[in-house]
DNA sequence: ATGATTCTACCTATCAGTAGATAGGCAAAA
DNA sequence: TTTTGCCTATCTACTGATAGGTAGAATCAT
């Protein structure tokens, strides 16, 4: 009973509720469940998060900053596009490995018309931050600078969907390596 | 109340339901609105598909059987690859112009932790039959033939993915723009 | 330093609403 | 006379959300 139980039990929560809607989704995140795993109350889950729309926007929220920081990380550790690519499609691999889940706003992509509009503000984010980190590892220039970043971001999360939707981490890779091998990035 | 009023209430249902799938999810398919929708109750759905897992087989059959006379179609029509794929992406367009939906197969995918297993296995066959498709038209060969297949249509539904969050369709065309571009497909 | 107050982080109990599913009935058609 | 295609009514399970209570920690005034 340290002085940052306060703060691990809401970490607790995010923790579990982003595990359930990168495996099952948004709308399978459930309060009573969630509390189950926390090992606390459903009730407690509102004292912390008010609304389920509120503990989306949490979760995006939080899984965006982290982004955030790996790709900071991405760009001091590795010194060409090539490997940096590599680590970004190693995120999302990972998911993959660690219990066949999606990428957080993949997913809640998909879930659009459910969300509530405070959640989407931080998918949009997040794509922002994708495409905005994109340009610059792949050095994009031009008008449509921007598309192509895109475009490399769509390719990398539908070969994510079927991957999963496969069971199977090394259709993601072989997909990958088509990508590659298209000349779509390095 | 002609003789294909017994055939009208099933294909009623199935449009309904295809399209609630299509817009939010397996998940979002409830017996209750879906009768409101057709104009029965709920216990007639369960006449026709006795479980939700029958009706989410169904729909997904139906979707798989539609795609493969339509890419008979396409073949008839078109000549060479690069009209043939105009046809393909145009069938992913169409879902996102009407009512901002998307690929049933695609949405199904992403909920596959909740999806029951006859539901998965027409799933796997959508994208098998996807895949010969695409081997055909972009005469791919040799081993990596049906990776090649995938990464297409991997790309595609990514693109569908994003397009959709954002909620504009003109971001899909610019995706399937720079995946031609890039040389992905003709 | 201490007593009073307020805040934190949970709890129990309950609400209205909805989920899929089932039993049994009924009118019309075959 | 049986089958078809629907109906009403009901079941259990679960959803997010709220009301109200409480032990203990923190903060405050004296």
């Amino acid at each position: 009973m340290t002085d940052t139980t306060k703060l691990d039990t809401r970490q607790a929560i995010l923790d579990a509720g982003q595990a359930v809607v990168q495996a099952r989704g948004y709308n399978a995140l459930s309060f009573r469940e969630l509390a189950k795993t926390v090992g606390i109350k459903s009730a407690s889950i509102h004292y912390h998060f008010p609304t389920k729309g509120d503990l989306g926007a949490a979760l995006a929220k939080r899984y965006t900053d982290g982004a955030a920081k790996a790709f900071e990380h991405f760009l001091a550790v590795a010194p060409d596009a090539a490997t940096r690519m590599g680590l970004y499609t190693g995120v999302f691999r990972a998911a993959l490995v660690n219990d066949n889940r999606m990428c957080l706003v993949g997913i809640m992509a998909a879930e659009k018309a459910d969300m509530p509009a405070e959640v989407m503000v931080e998918v949009e984010r997040f794509i922002a931050l994708n495409v905005a980190w994109l340009t610059q590892v792949l050095d994009l220039t031009g008008p449509e600078a921007d598309q192509k970043a895109l475009a490399v971001l769509s390719a990398i999360n539908g070969a994510q969907l079927l991957a999963r939707g496969g069971g199977d981490v090394a259709i993601y890779d072989r997909t990958i390596a088509a990508y590659r091998a298209a000349g779509l990035f390095p």
